[in-house]
DNA sequence: TTAATTGCAAACATTTTGCAGGTTC
DNA sequence: GAACCTGCAAAATGTTTGCAATTAA
């Protein structure tokens, strides 16, 4: 993935605060708030502002390389990985993890509302600590 | 349903502010965020602050009378219906709906973590308006 | 009577915005 | 050099909290 390329096909000038928030966040498979890939950049030493990180996520969002996934209605969450998957939320820890596709059948998309069209589907699996 | 009831199951106080904003909200199937549910109590004309009516919607939340969906990460509504079913929500007019269980097929739970238990599933469509 | 609940305002957390200065093309 | 982007601080949301006054049981 080229983010240079991304950027350029898009408008959009290629910062070296984009170039290296991309860095960061393609690095691996994760699910990032803003928060914590603000605090990931500063610890890596790149020089960035909250606003620029938020513009930033929001671009990426925009030119579809990073998936928004809402899971506590608080704070949004950026998946780095944007082939089809699903989530699963530990409701204790916080922890949230991507489920392949293949672990649950969802077989066939429902009738829409005339005019409309599919967006995408969120499937998330809430778990917690089991009791007893 | 007995809201008297259930508040007196769980040892919580019968208070004319939480019967009066589950009237409301049991009056029919609904999505309601905090603030849409607080200005229909003013419109009935209840007596209400923005706390309680925060305080009892986390209440109902506990008591497994309503159900939380988180759609935009923004903002959490709450659904007054809680038999199993998804969501369908449309992007461009914020406007979220329910889908039947049996309008998409969700057949197996996929092999969750050790000591770990689920919850529930939330599964929401996104739809926007056909462009083009 | 007493323990819980309410209302208010202030605090909090997350995200957005306005604008001056800086950067990219 | 023109348009875009950044950083800062302030504003805008949505939600929670602290505390005095009130209310249910």
């Amino acid at each position: 993935m080229n983010i240079q390329q991304i950027l350029e096909e898009r408008g959009a000038k290629v910062t070296s605060q984009r170039v290296a928030l991309a860095r960061i966040m393609f690095s691996r498979p994760q699910h990032l708030s803003a928060d914590a890939l603000m605090d990931l950049a500063l610890q890596a030493g790149v020089r960035v502002s909250k606003a620029t990180v938020y513009n930033t996520l929001n671009l990426f969002a925009e030119c579809g390389i990073v998936r928004e996934v809402n899971v506590d209605g608080k704070k949004i969450y950026y998946d780095s990985t944007i082939t089809p998957h699903h989530h699963l939320y530990n409701v204790d820890t916080g922890e949230l993890t991507d489920l392949p596709t293949d672990a649950v059948s969802l077989t066939d998309m429902p009738k829409l509302p005339e005019g409309t069209e599919a967006v995408g589907v969120d499937l998330i699996v809430k778990i917690r600590e089991r009791r007893g």
